[in-house]
RNA sequence: GCCGAAGUAGCUCAGUGGUAGAGCAAUUCUCUCGUAAAGAAUAGGUCGUCGGUUCAAAUCCGAUCUUCGGCUCCA
């Protein structure tokens, strides 16, 4: 066997030949120098793995380094254990629970016992955690038995490693140690804790064991750490922008939004520049929406109870709807979703095959009861408008209508600028999730994989995420700071059909199933705006700004010429004001860039004189002076054409 | 819903048991001004709400509501 040979298929497609029992880092070395030493685990047929242990068979492997996910989650796992060992000097008497790497670092949940910890606490850790990292200790990996792993932990008192243990198979049980702390853990780790410079510990909350709300609540420690000072640095900057762009504060300052306690928390408050912006939204899917074939339908904000009994949503989602109400000793429900009416809707004609597909489309306003501790800002709300519609075409027809709702979603986002990534998401094993029979399920799966691959989009498929009465296309998308949000989904339903008996007469005069298209680009119109919000950093692009233009005369003898002007852009619906305030023009222009304003024009006795205006544009300054009469129509094919801010930063 | 933190003027915040403060915004007046803040004056608060301790509470205690950070959930 030691001499035997295998071969590795590195990620680029090459193969190499080397001993059985050739560990991780060996093979890095045979590569490069460089990438031996940025190497922090191996990834061994898709099996991430410790750089020290021996491949003993031929399999495709991947080094992983700082710069992909792996190697990010092998650097933050063992940060994790870091933490942990900062910790268990810090406070002997804790008891750690679990700590993995998560999406942006990684946190470990701890029962501190009667002591307690607070935010004040976290600098301590963290000097305790870099003195941890500087000792350069290497993680040792060991097997146990079952049996020595559970009275290892009950020695300690440590009943939640004991609880994770006894779900775990002997034989496949390992330790991990690095310098005085021992953990149970399948690994893999680092070679050497002296890669961890830099550290953050983010947070701290309550988390209970095993996520069970009767459960212990054990302290949850977030942080977040990095082989170099300087990305510590970037990181903690980027959160910065991230505040600066929260929907919440910008909402509030640019007028969008507000949420008021005597209202209702979770029910938010449109202010006229927010609605300025929804309506024009709105107006911008109308179109294209008229322009694909699709017809508006409005439909009340309660329904009779039977109606989401008929569709099965209420057993179903009952927790996360708002009470029934009794009226005339029949139970209404504040509506949860749209789909059901529009269903009614089609039962109201006999539908000939002719008449397929039939678009319906409400910007319907639901109502879903999130819990308190959920909501925020707009993002997360109880009552919030669906750019809805659905689609009730022939089998025949489903793919077409499938990739035209594609291409419409995928407009959509190019209009902001918001590059989209595509999820299939299946339903898992879990059959009490999911309405229907396996054969729709599978038929419907397919076929939305047929399509993607048809338009060659890229995607990944998640299983278990799809809703219960079908898979669902959904679209993820990337904002202006790189977080990915899913907004828009397109889901393919063999349920209702059935459920609301809908039928259409086909050529064949017999009675058909249609199919039904969920869709709905924006998702809702409330969290769009937050994201839009936070996208642009409330700069928006001209067409979608509430005030596209402010005129700022240099004194009261301009107001006459700004007036006139004004007149002019209102006359093709550009949403403009003067300033006519006694102040400065430093004034005006200062309130004009903090307010956001798109396009400042100033207009002093020059401008008056020569019919012109002097523009700035919002973060650009000054671009100089413009015959009104060409200015205005740049401006109506700026936003014609809904054209992006130049060099977004 | 659960754990933790916070709630003082329209906004951002200071105020640790002894007469409620600042900056910005607002209003009025003066200034009529050339590319990110003119000057002056005025007005604005049951210190989230309710209760308790105290001679005295924004401040200490309890309850409650809301917001924030997490957990759980997300059609």
């Amino acid at each position: 066997m030691a001499d035997q040979q295998i071969t590795l298929t590195l990620p680029d497609g090459s193969e190499r030949e080397y001993s059985s029992g050739v560990t991780g880092l060996e093979v890095a070395q045979s590569i490069a120098a460089g990438l031996a030493r940025a190497a922090l685990s191996i990834t061994v047929n898709g099996d991430i793995r410790d750089l020290d242990r021996p491949i003993t068979e031929d399999a495709e492997i991947a080094i992983n380094t700082w710069d992909s996910e792996e190697g990010k989650y092998t650097f933050w796992h063992s940060s994790a254990h870091l933490l942990a060992e900062a910790i268990q000097e810090l406070y002997p008497e804790a008891k750690f629970g679990i700590g993995p790497p998560i999406e942006n670092g990684f946190y470990y949940d701890i029962d501190f016992g009667d002591e307690q910890v607070t935010q004040e606490d976290l600098p301590k850790i963290e000097k305790k955690f870099i003195e941890k990292a500087r000792q350069k200790s290497e993680f040792e990996r060991r097997n146990v038995s079952k049996e020595e792993a559970l009275s290892h932990y009950e020695d300690k008192g440590n009943e939640y490693k004991v609880d994770l243990i006894k779900d775990l198979e002997d034989g496949n049980i390992t330790f991990y140690t690095q310098g005085d702390f021992t953990d149970l853990c399948r690994g893999p780790h680092i070679p050497n804790t002296g890669d961890v410079k830099a550290v953050k510990l983010t947070s701290l909350a309550g988390a209970y064991w095993r996520g069970d709300s009767e459960g212990k609540q054990l302290t949850r420690i977030y942080g977040i750490s990095f082989p170099k000072q300087k990305m510590l640095n970037e990181h903690l900057e980027r959160i910065e922008e991230a505040k600066k762009r929260d929907h919440r504060k910008l909402g509030k300052e640019l007028g969008i939004y507000m949420i008021d306690k005597m209202v209702g928390s979770g029910l938010p408050l449109w202010l006229p520049n927010g609605t300025l912006m929804r309506r024009t939204l709105e107006a911008f899917l109308r179109d294209e929406q008229k322009n694909r074939g699709y017809q508006e339908v409005i439909t009340p904000h309660i329904a009779n109870i039977e109606l989401y009994k008929t569709s099965g949503h209420y057993p179903y989602y009952k927790d996360s709807q708002f009470n029934p109400m009794e009226v005339d000793e029949e139970e209404y429900m504040l509506k949860p979703m749209n789909c059901p009416h529009h269903h009614r809707i089609y039962s109201n004609d006999l539908r000939s095959y002719r008449d397929l597909p039939l678009r319906l489309a409400e910007f319907g306003t639901v109502y879903r009861y999130e819990q308190s501790g959920e909501l925020s800002g707009l993002s997360r709300v109880r009552g919030f408008t669906q750019d809805d519609a659905h689609i009730y075409c022939t089998h025949d027809q489903l793919k077409q209508e499938i990739k035209n709702v594609i291409e419409l979603t995928q407009l959509v986002f190019n209009t902001f600028g918001m590059p989209v990534d595509i999820r299939l998401s299946y339903r898992d094993e879990n059959e009490k999730k999911y309405g229907g029979n396996t054969e729709y399920w599978d038929r419907a799966q397919q076929e939305i994989r047929e399509v993607a691959d048809e338009m060659e989009l890229d995607y990944t498929v998640a299983p278990g995420e799809a809703s219960f009465y079908g898979p669902k296309i959904d679209f993820i998308i990337r904002d202006a700071i790189g977080r990915k949000w899913q907004l828009g989904t397109v889901q393919v339903d063999y349920v209702m059909p059935e459920r609301f008996d809908l039928t259409y007469v086909g050529s064949d005069n017999e009675k058909h199933r249609p199919v039904i298209i969920h869709r709905a680009p924006f998702g809702s119109m409330e969290r769009f705006m937050s994201i839009l919000i936070e996208h642009f950093a409330g700069d928006f692009p001209l067409w979608l700004a509430p005030e596209q233009v402010r005129i700022l005369p240099i004194s009261d003898d301009q107001i006459p010429y700004a007036n006139e002007l004004k007149e002019s852009f209102e006359n093709i619906d550009v949403r403009v004001s003067v300033d006519g305030r006694s102040e400065q023009i430093g004034g005006k222009i200062r309130d004009a860039e903090t307010s956001k304003i798109p396009i400042m024009l100033i207009v002093g006795s020059n401008e008056v004189e020569d019919g012109t205006v002097s523009v700035r544009r919002h973060k650009h300054g000054d671009i100089g002076t413009f015959k009104f009469s060409e200015f205005i129509s740049d401006v109506h094919e700026e936003i014609k054409t809904k054209a992006l801010p130049k060099n977004q930063d």
